[in-house]
DNA sequence: TTGAAAGCGCTAACAA
DNA sequence: TTGTTAGCGCTTTCAA
């Protein structure tokens, strides 16, 4: 292409590199610019990932794409990474440790410049060696215990208190959180603030039930299997907005998290150390919002049913923000 | 590390290439496992890709990831491309012809071996123009008019056969197709089974009015602001199984389709042509169900209101199958 | 079975 | 501003 543009490829290269302005002639880089237009030409990226040793591309591991909170994440992640001439290598581990692990040591042998873990268990020794290894890394959603990768989540404290504060607001005093596997940073930060939000509405010695589900889901079927209503004998607030819980009956309120925002966050960060910023690992938690739908209302008597704060869905009515810090 | 080992380079790397079996002592295969392992050595991608002429990735481009139905796809696409050592370069476009363009563009660019297009608007040029060129193409869900790449969906027509006829056999006479854009193949393919089956059904004389929606979308909200009831007033079915579809009220009787399946032979038909298998452009339509659930009944009255077959929604109760073809 | 050597297509340091 | 040159790390043909 050098050829038919008549030039050296050397001259073609720098012609064709659009950093550094004035680095050729205006007419040689019109030429240049023909000929690759004529010849269909495209930089062969393999050769230049050779000299350059950047492979142009991310890994972004996903714990399981039908799970609805990812995709969105996804899409953020991708925007952001793509506007900056990065593309995204696409691993789902199935929730899997061992495919986590396979994931990332593939990802890494495919010298991917960056990784966006979203499937970090609180001990995963794999996700726990990424910490101050080259590629960086930044973990979303799910954080470890152990040492401290860049995190971006939403701020589900606030939001777990938030949703506390509903509930007593409209006269609960009987209130249970159900939420996921404790090998998860998500159920850990979540059921502890539940228990603080308690502990601030009722004091120290009242009860906060807590109960571990296999999975973040609804539970309308197990409240009708034991005989009770929603929002008549029990409100329940879910967390993570999904789609058509407010299309369910009854519809449900819940915590709304960003799910967008902690893609491009994710991938800003991720950015930002790849060129070369090694602040130490920052954590950035977005605010969440609480919709109040009709899953929620004041208890029929005084000292009525417990109401359950759970997780897992969410769409559009009465909001309410909580702030994230970061 | 070939150094280390103590061997020439092109010796580790036939040592560790596993085809051709014998081409090296099994001490020196020895020494060279020992070696890569102690220096955590794995063969540099770019220079391989630079030799071999070959990327290792595919380019899987999609419409919308929050799209419940791209998942499942995603996922079965990647399980098979996984194993097969293929990593998956992932392009969203958001439903945008001109993000579409510049994704294939880019994934071109990139040397992916193969794509697996989930974008195509009938009368994409873009997509078009994949037909015959270097990389093969595979579309999924979404076909064009002109050409014939490699098309894998789900037996759409099969699928609204067996939801008119559910509808015909409760007694239903009044039936309606409400369906996506007409820039869409599905649609396509959709309102002109639609139209057989009620020939079929009810003579050719009888009305049978197809509409046109923005989107995929359930329309128990427009059926409510129009002061009716379903499924007293009036049967809906969907299409597309989706979460929380058997959660609404009432839960919607759909036509489900195998999402998972339309990734895995996507995925292996372009293996197939990777392989240099170059047979004409197979159409794989891949089986439906019709799952019953409360949202169509027997009307009231004889020549009751009318019942929509509608596009959008579902999960597992009550299933009949329509066999797919390929 | 192994070593030697060439070259994939590009970029960057240097020279002109 | 452009040409020259070297070399990124691998695979593969050829020779030993």
């Amino acid at each position: 292409m050098a050829e038919r543009a008549g030039v050296h490829p050397g001259t073609a290269s720098r012609a064709l590199d659009p950093a550094l302005p004035g680095r050729v002639t205006g007419q040689t880089k019109e030429k240049v610019e023909r000929a690759a237009r004529e010849l269909g030409y495209t930089p062969d990226p393999a050769a230049r990932s050779l000299r350059t040793r950047r492979s142009g591309s991310v890994g972004v591991v996903v714990p399981d794409l039908t799970n609805p909170v990812i995709p969105p994440i996804i899409r953020g992640i991708e925007e952001v990474l793509w506007s900056a001439g990065l593309a995204c290598l696409l691993a789902d581990t199935d929730n899997d440790v061992e495919r986590e692990a396979a994931a990332i040591a593939e990802l890494r042998a495919r010298r991917c410049e960056g990784l966006i873990i979203a499937t970090a268990t609180r001990d995963s020794p794999t996700v726990a060696a990424l910490n101050g290894a080259d590629p960086p890394a930044v973990l979303v959603t799910r954080d470890i215990d152990a040492g401290s990768l860049p995190f971006v989540a939403a701020d589900d404290a606030a939001g777990v208190r938030r949703a506390v504060g509903h509930l007593a607001e409209l006269g609960h005093r009987h209130i249970a959180h159900v939420t996921g596997p404790p090998s998860l940073s998500t159920t850990m930060i979540r059921s502890r603030a539940f228990h603080d939000a308690m502990v601030e509405q009722q004091g120290a010695g009242a009860p906060a039930p807590v109960l571990h589900a296999e999975a973040f889901t609804i539970c309308y079927a197990a409240l009708a299997a034991a005989g009770l209503r929603c929002p008549e004998d029990m409100s329940i607030v879910g967390h993570n907005d999904m789609p058509l819980v407010d299309s369910v009956q009854p519809p449900l309120t819940t915590v709304a998290i960003p799910q967008r925002r902690i893609g491009t966050e994710a991938a800003r960060l991720l950015l930002e150390r790849l060129g070369g910023d090694a602040a130490p690992a920052p954590r950035v938690l977005l605010g969440t919002e609480l919709i109040v739908r009709a899953s929620t209302r004041r208890p029929k008597g005084p000292g009525g049913r417990p109401s359950a704060a759970q997780d897992g869905g969410e769409a559009v009515d009465s909001r309410t923000t909580s702030s994230g810090s970061s």
